[in-house]
DNA sequence: AGAAAAAC
DNA sequence: GTTTTTCTT
């Protein structure tokens, strides 16, 4: 994908957990469950998350194992689920299924060979959202009654409105184009075991003295996940150029270049479809029982994958609980 | 996804 | 020095 080159221009910092106590974090559903799902699958063997009726649901495994993060460290999450596609971003559904279909050719071959290491690597990356996946994760963040939200379309879009509306203090995604979505600051590697790093917008636009309309600019240059990018352009040459030229469209004209849908692709970036049909609330009270059932007993998921991830969550609860009579 | 090497 | 490709996990 190409937006690795906003990495390079992003204002990154480290942040301890401890500075999060009580904030709110608004997590691209999508982008959070697909690491989970993709390091459960790899490391787990498929009969501890499939049903007998042959359904795979190790997202329940992703959710368990990744929601005792967020209790322990009182920072509470809210996720938001993607709409319907975006007619531009088709370019990249096509992609993806074309690389997924390799992927499944290369794990068929793998399977033939007797070659299991090579095949359970693979079978990670053949993993997708199924309608399942879709509802079961819905369903387990209820009875965990934690909130979650439907965007119009793109989650992180929907995400980033939220935190500039102040409803949540960080968008939590691993993809650098909240930047190019407005999102003032985002969390990323919340997933990860270290720190969490944080970025942040306006640092990004004051340290390459850029407008945000010219951020989007440089970046649709370099390469967003709804084009391509101008040969030749990274990142180091579109800020000149940007700079230099005081918009994409100056950019092209003096280059003679030209971006499909450049004005369409600005807009979802600047004005996408969003919405503030929402509401959350943020004092969380699983029910713990009613998961764990759920997960082990109506999902069939092995105790063992899950137990010691709802215990963390039973006790970072009664740990606050705690704190409050402290 | 990130690092390193190669190409420009 | 910057961008693109390739390798590795």
């Amino acid at each position: 994908m190409g937006n690795a080159a906003l990495r390079q221009l992003a204002a990154l910092s480290e942040v301890s957990f401890d500075d999060l106590d009580g904030r709110v974090v608004a997590v691209d559903a999508h982008n959070w469950l697909y690491r989970y799902l993709t390091t459960t699958v790899k490391w787990t063997r498929d009969g501890v998350y499939t049903t007998s009726e042959g359904e795979e649901v190790a997202n329940l495994v992703g959710i368990v194992q990744g929601l005792p993060k967020f209790f322990e460290h009182d920072l509470v999450p809210v996720f938001v689920f993607d709409g319907g596609v975006t007619e531009l971003k088709d370019d990249e559904v096509a992609e993806r299924r074309e690389q997924r279909e390799k992927a499944e050719e290369m794990l068929a071959d793998a399977q033939e060979r007797g070659d299991h290491i090579e095949a359970a690597r693979l079978e990670a990356r053949t993993q997708r959202l199924t309608s399942v996946i879709q509802e079961t994760s819905r369903e387990l963040l209820d009875l965990l009654d934690v909130p979650y939200v439907e965007a119009p379309a793109e989650g992180e879009a929907q995400a980033a409105y939220m935190a500039r509306r102040g409803d949540a203090d960080y968008v939590g995604s691993e993809d650098y184009d909240t930047l190019l979505f407005g999102a003032p600051l985002t969390l990323r590697q919340l997933t990860s075991s270290g720190n969490p790093e944080l970025m942040s917008l306006d640092e990004t636009l004051d340290e390459h003295d850029l407008t945000y309309e010219q951020l989007v600019d440089v970046g649709i240059l370099c390469g967003t996940d709804f084009n391509p990018g101008v040969d030749g352009i990274g990142p180091k040459t579109a800020l000149k150029l940007v700079r230099e030229h005081g918009d994409l469209f100056g950019v092209l004209e003096a280059r003679g270049e030209h971006v499909e849908f450049a004005d369409r692709i600005r807009e979802l970036f600047l004005d996408p479809p969003v919405t503030d049909e929402y509401e959350f609330d943020t004092d969380v009270d699983p029910d713990i029982s009613a998961a764990r059932s759920y997960v082990i007993e109506e999902w069939e998921v092995d105790a063992d994958e899950v137990e010691r991830g709802f215990e963390r969550i039973d006790d970072a609860l009664s740990q606050t609980g705690l704190d409050r009579w402290t």
